[in-house]
DNA sequence: ATGGCACATCGAATGTGA
């Protein structure tokens, strides 16, 4: 990961728009049908002006669509039956909307990659959102594992190319990947469990080598934080979490974020996804 | 070390998640 250093001097701000923010939060819901009261409820005490939701779990068709027209925000989906997919939830028109890798890169590079639906991404404010979810790889020596290296290999290929572009990135989601022993509640020996172990680290190492840093580990540096906690074994209840939904920014719009933090209350609530939001500040 | 819980598809039991 690229450690971008902090700003020595404070950044002036706009004149036109004195103290304005964009917020920006990622949230895997495990099923947006299941979570649609919950999501709606946080959103009124949250009023992000976009949410990355991951683990949709519904086509497009059968997406939800009422609740948010109602709450003043649109959708822009890409999902499938039973497993996967991800929406953007916008307060305002977002521009450039593109669906899975296929939206940028050649064919053959994407092969079968977009057969599951995991990444969509738009721009907001000149800002470039991709909203991932990354396979979770279920064990090292499955083919499942085989496929989230892959999956991370072509998302730095992704990335490189709208880079190319010029834009200033801010890719979130969840990367079922913890970064470092900071991000898991106990770490040792877990060198072959999945989401820590060196190889599956060293892949999400070589995306943040673009120039990509953790908006989190900009204002917290200390462990015991985590956005998602197993449903079983009272995890929650003994904070036996890790930390592995992430924001990550680029040169430009890191030095700009003002606050990234865990919300780990609606994981507290009735029927629970098992992540919890995690939310983004970026200063205008 | 293992299992534990929740969701979708279904209309029981299984695949998947992390």
């Amino acid at each position: 990961m690229v450690d971008h250093p902090p700003a020595t001097l404070a950044t002036p701000q706009p004149a036109t728009s004195p103290g304005a923010t964009v917020t920006l939060a990622t949230w895997n819901v495990n099923s947006i049908r299941a979570r649609l009261d919950s999501v709606v409820r946080w959103l009124q005490s949250n009023p992000v002006d976009l949410l990355c939701l991951q683990e949709t779990k519904v086509t497009d068709e059968q997406f939800p669509l009422e609740p948010w027209e109602n709450l003043g925000y649109q959708i822009y989906c890409y999902g499938q039956k039973s497993y996967n997919g991800v929406a953007l939830v916008s307060r305002s028109p977002l521009t450039d909307v593109s669906y899975g890798f296929g939206g940028v890169l050649d064919p053959a590079i994407v092969g079968d990659l977009d057969q599951q639906k995991r990444l969509i991404t738009a721009q907001l404010q000149g800002i470039r959102v991709v909203n991932v979810y990354v396979p979770n790889g279920s064990s090292p020596d499955s083919e499942k594992y085989t496929y989230k290296m892959s999956w991370l290999a072509t998302l730095k290929t992704y990335l490189e190319t709208l880079q190319q572009r010029g834009e200033e990135i801010h890719i979130c989601g969840d990367f079922n990947v913890a970064l470092d022993d900071r991000d898991i509640y106990n770490p040792q020996g877990k060198q072959n469990h999945i989401m820590a172990t060196p190889e599956e680290r060293q892949a999400l190492q070589e995306v943040l080598a673009l120039g990509l840093a953790d908006a989190f580990r900009k204002f917290t540096p200390d462990g015991g934080h985590f956005s998602w906690w197993d449903y079983r074994a009272g995890s929650f209840a003994r904070n036996r979490g890790w930390r592995i939904d992430h924001h990550y920014l680029s040169q430009g719009l890191y030095d700009r974020a003002l606050a990234c933090k865990i919300d780990a209350e609606p994981r507290s609530w009735p029927q629970p996804s098992d992540h919890t939001p995690v939310v983004l500040t970026l200063g205008c």
